[in-house]
DNA sequence: TGCGATTTAATCGTGCGCGATTGATATGAG
DNA sequence: CTCATATCAATCGCGCACGATTAAATCGCA
């Protein structure tokens, strides 16, 4: 019945649009801190677990250094994060927060309230979403390494 | 409390990643149509309703021109969709299908079997989350919109 | 040990998204 | 009718994503 179907009706709409949204919800909250939300993303990561190589970044990202590399440049541009050869495996290259970077951590935690205002109150129907969307991108993830 | 979340435990990266999922999901299914994912969306939007301006388009796609006419340039270049001055407005641009834009969507329904091997076939729970995401983003956008 | 295979980051080109701006056309108040 | 305002597409610059490729370092195995 495709031939029927609208834009609204096609789940990949639905999560193209809604992660414009997202980013656009975002945008105004993190323009003050200097930073787009990729970067925003690569720093919650950080903040996570600091000192990580690009290879492991990526593979919590789903990203390749290909993309990486110059947003990781971009940030060490401004004064976030530091690059440096790992010492013991020259091939690999570790991301370290700076000061200043380990400092927006606060900062973005301020923004929580605007952004519980934005997406609604119901925790519960907002961790349900999450969670089948994440059970939908393994699945994919899965079905895409065998071809 | 926002400073022991990890990446994943964020419904924003949930949709990041999993539209990026989708987008690599479809690469394979859309290359050999020689179209990109955006412009698979302006299509659909397109055999829906053809015809159309800019501005209407981008009010079904959440974007605007400074997207798509560089992408609606680069369909025409490759013959798979005609933009003329409206006669009546000459403001505004019209967007029609091509005979073969029009041809393509037989070929796109052919990806369906494809699509619902990898999202799954519990229909049920891709229309619960695609319902999910269309509120979320309403709700971002601070648009009434329809069910 | 020697040397091809593997791993890793970086580079390059293309196509989005989008903030900001421009220019052309239409509209509307006086 | 005039002229300011609004609307619409186009343009520009920048930052992602990513396929493809490159170069360097490490590993594995005979």
């Amino acid at each position: 019945m495709d031939f029927k179907m609208s834009l609204d009706d096609h789940l990949c709409f639905a999560i193209y649009s809604a992660h414009h949204a997202i980013v656009r919800m975002y945008r105004p909250l993190l323009d003050p801190m200097g930073v787009t939300y990729p970067q925003y993303l690569v720093l919650l990561a950080l903040w996570e677990q600091d000192g990580r190589r690009v290879r492991e970044l990526g593979a919590d990202l789903f990203l390749d250094s290909n993309t990486l590399t110059p947003l990781l440049k971009r940030m060490q541009a401004v004064g976030l994060v530091a690059r440096r050869r790992n010492p013991e495996d020259e091939r690999s290259v570790l991301i370290s927060l700076t000061e200043k970077g380990k400092a927006l951590k606060a900062q973005a935690e301020g923004m929580s309230p605007c952004v519980a205002e934005a997406m609604g109150d119901d925790m519960q129907e907002l961790a349900e979403l999450r969670d089948r969307l994440h059970r939908l991108r393994a699945r994919l993830d899965g079905v895409s390494q065998k071809g």
